[in-house]
DNA sequence: GATGAATGAGTGTTCATTCAT
DNA sequence: GATGAATGAACACTCATTCAT
């Protein structure tokens, strides 16, 4: 592999050790050491790479939005909206280990990140969260439900919500209690029918 | 006021500033100095009430707790259990500018210990969602409901995703959309229906 | 002695030994620990004093400001100016040794600090040179010269090419011969005469 | 052009680069970095043509030497020693923005250079000025002047002394003035006179 | 020769915690 | 009990220099 492919896969590996060592141990708990060690990069050239911390967090935001988009793009090869929505469901729940021992990664992020004051970063996590907001609103609005952006903020919602309790609980039945609560409410739902 | 009544209104204080500081900046971002700073209390004498950061931490999360215990105290105060857990959305609701801007004080906190492997304290703040929940359910069983456990896990999860989502976009609109969900859901609710 | 006197006492070491330090060694090259180490004082206690490194800077100006206050009042017992103005010559020629190794300390931080576009420490050592200025250009005046401030430039001049000569060709000779024109100068001026 | 023309190219640019960075931006501030990018030059290939950033410094000391030697040379074509004196002085004169805002090039160097205790480039600056002074007595000596050495430590006396409190005071004026009074010194100025 | 990438020692700064009075 | 001061172990980040191709 010539050099051009050694450094952006370098560069792939930080990415990739900051997206989960930053989704284990949160922002302010990860050195850049440890994201280093975990990419197996000399701490000295990590800067070679993102100028500062905060770009690497940037990174692993971008990262986090690219598993959300290859997710919503495999499920999108199912004709019927519903059974992509149950789909997304499904794949929450089939990740229920990791939300009960480190939450869902771009909500804990988002959490850290409104924290802080500075200001760049404490929106980005928000993006993501809307981009499944808006990939979620769009399954609705195709099955000819009415209000679907508020169907999305529901359904989203109890992503969010399951996650974090099944974190806080350290149990990973929460998650699959309410993904069936939430699979049910997928099946309930007929177009002119309120919600 | 004696030696005694002037010292604990001290810890009260530190108390009191430490809720309310580590939910505005979260536990990392928060510095021993702030606390006491925004407690008028000398840098050097909050050892002398908290032996660490961590317990700091601990009173903060026993804050919160009195606070919940406060509430469901008022809440009891209504004769009907649904018009109790309709009271609790209602006072979440109430608090939505707060949960745009810092989020569920307990579920936040809960987000940020959970990333830590230390140990002792990250499971404290889940035992004052266990509270929640435990309270919760009680309601459902007063009411005759079936899977009452379940029925207040949807309804805290709610409460959790909504404050998530609220605090993601900075948008108090989120609170009130999903609490008005989540009345309607309380008030469709009847002994021997499925949710 | 009690905890304030030792407190202020480590803030006037570590004053003296900024002053001392940044002249010899040059603020780029000077670190914290070695003024730390010269003061007898932890690296860590040293931010107890000073928030930054360029408040340790701004100390040592003000150091040197002190010192050339001092002088001048010294020089201010003489009843007559220009004994005054040749008094303050024949300080500098004292100091040639210091001055042949490491220059004027405000001269050289003044070159070391307008080499910075960040700001606010920049101008402050062109305050100290203006403050020897002042007064020189007093002393000029009291004498019933004509263009007292452009007497007063003409000899800080000298004095800060002298030491610069001296300083880059390590010769405190330069000192001593210069000094010798400036007071054969200083004779010369008669009021309603030219420079 | 071939190779060998590419490549010296590229070092007279790295050279060029060098003495005009590190006069606006002093030895400690400017980086390798600093210095390619305004050469046009890959970092990595800097080392190509300089071995150390010490190497770098020395070539932007010879720039200077030999701007000097250009300007003394042009100087040399006018007939009369005194005539040359004044256009120097003329020259610095003309050079007063620059002066204002960066200082002399050589006496900035010297000064940052001495504070260094290594060695072997601390003196280096100490020989473009001698070589000034040495090229200034030769003109004194010219006019049969007495002490053209004193003489001449006095003239580029003035002259960093002037370029110096034009810096620290970041007004061009200062050269103007003292420019003239250096120029009316110099007409001043007969054989068998003192200074 | 040329160059993107790699490396590691060093620097300013923060902060929880301890100490002396 | 109270408190200003002390302490040292981090940490993010910089940069001259080297390396591999």
């Amino acid at each position: 592999m010539d050099r051009r492919g050694r450094a952006s896969q370098k560069r792939r590996r930080l990415t990739a050790a900051a997206a989960r060592v930053l989704h284990e141990q949160g922002i302010e708990r990860t050195t850049l050491a440890d994201i280093a060690r975990e990419a197996d990069v000399p701490v000295g050239n990590v800067y070679y790479y993102f100028k500062t911390k905060d770009e690497l967090v940037r990174a692993a935001l971008a990262e986090h939005r690219t598993h959300l988009d290859e997710l919503t793009g495999r499920l999108g090869e199912s004709p019927d909206p519903r059974d992509r929505l149950k789909g997304l469901v499904e794949a929450w729940v089939a990740q229920r280990e990791s939300a009960a021992r480190h939450g869902c990664p771009t909500g804990t992020l988002a959490v850290e990140l409104d924290k802080r004051t500075d200001g760049t970063l404490d929106a980005e996590a928000g993006e993501v969260i809307r981009r499944l907001l808006d990939w979620t609103a769009a399954q609705f609005r195709a099955l000819g439900l009415p209000d679907p952006d508020g169907l999305a903020l529901t359904l989203v919602s109890g992503y969010q919500g399951m996650s974090l309790l099944a974190n806080a609980l350290r149990d990973p039945g929460v998650m699959s209690r309410e993904g069936e609560r939430l699979l049910r409410w997928l099946d309930s739902l007929q177009p002119d029918e309120d919600v």
